[in-house]
DNA sequence: GGAAGCATGTAAGATGTTACATGATTAC
DNA sequence: GTAATCATGTAACATCTTACATGCTTCC
């Protein structure tokens, strides 16, 4: 029984230092949000989980003018399940799922023009994230920054390479073009010639 | 009320031709898996809202030596709203996940050998990754497959991109790496002056 | 002095994945 | 002649997101 990503993510973030819940999902928000997101019930409940299983420790504390709290700790066990996940090769079963492809995939059914605004509106938004993290990428130039630098620069290139992909397609655009009555037939052909990936799973 | 991304897909799906939801779901497996899985379940899932709602209409046909099975095709309202969900331009809320990168991030708990195997090991996936969309996009050298073609570019380049920054990143990888025991408070710091998007949503 | 935000969290619901069920058919 | 695959699907479960609850404090 192995356990998601999201829950490394938690021990991970409490390896920096002991925390409540509010606070693990703040950190979280604070670094790695940008490629892991975690809600804040997801941390609460990741954390009772974590309890349960003998890798976090939590403590009540009482506060007064704010709400008692319950903080949390890694175990050694926990630090130890924590390493060992680090450096396990990672299967990324998570493919991207870019939602934005589909609207290019079925892209035939609108006019033209249509299609060249959303492109060029993914293009822009793109550009935005870039320069997001190209702030990022910035600030962090500094030895003890390294890791959390290259988390941004990966973002960075990609967001780099999304925006000259956009480029790429709009100027191989072509006027128009006919979808055969048997596109889905024709696709099917295509992928069985390609080996290694489009079989299942 | 609106509905997920994946049920647009199902009824983009449905538009290139009449299909059951075993059909259905080959086809997503044959056409968007790459970039927008959708397992089995979940499409009769789908197949069963839409038709609640009037996008798709269901008819069952009788077979003889295989199950009988329900054909779906797509309503003139179905055909409409996804037209309508096509021109709009996306929010893309899933922003990528990549669980890779949280290993990067806590990286610096690991002895650097064992990191740079890790990241190697992630080149060499992408690399894989890259190939194998490269033969798509050779395969797909023709008009009519234009927009299918745009699809396997997108994560091409995203391939390549990755490739780079894995090269990147080993190039400049630190030998030893300090990280103080504020790095959390530092972290908080840095994103606080970063404006537009440290904060949620 | 009312609205917004902080510092805790809980609960409900939507989305997505994995495992199971079943009879025919092809593969070795 | 057993094992895998096909052609249908259903059921159970895990993950993740959104909305709600609550008392204090700060903002305008």
């Amino acid at each position: 029984m192995s356990l998601p990503t999201t829950s490394f993510a938690v021990l991970g973030l409490l390896s920096m230092a002991p925390a409540s819940g509010y606070e693990v999902a703040q950190r979280a928000d604070l670094s790695i949000a940008n490629f892991w997101p975690i809600s804040k019930s997801q941390v609460y409940g990741e954390l009772q989980r974590l309890e349960n299983l003998g890798q976090v420790r939590g403590t009540d504390v009482a506060q007064d003018k704010v709400p008692d709290k319950r903080v949390y700790e890694l175990t050694t066990s926990g630090a130890e399940q924590l390493d060992a996940w680090l450096s396990e090769p990672t299967y990324e079963p998570n493919r991207g799922r870019v939602a934005f492809l589909v609207k290019v995939f079925f892209a035939h059914r609108m006019p033209r023009d249509r299609f060249r605004k959303l492109l060029e509106r993914y293009r822009s938004e793109a550009e935005r994230e870039r320069a997001y993290l190209q702030q990022i990428v910035d600030e962090l130039d500094a030895p003890q920054a390294w890791f959390t630098r290259a988390t941004a620069l990966y973002g960075l290139r990609n967001a780099e390479a999304t925006i000259a992909w956009a480029d790429e397609v709009t100027a191989t655009m072509p006027r128009r073009v006919r979808i055969p009555k048997d596109a889905a037939e024709r696709t099917k052909q295509i992928f069985d010639r390609i080996p290694e990936r489009g079989k299942g799973r």
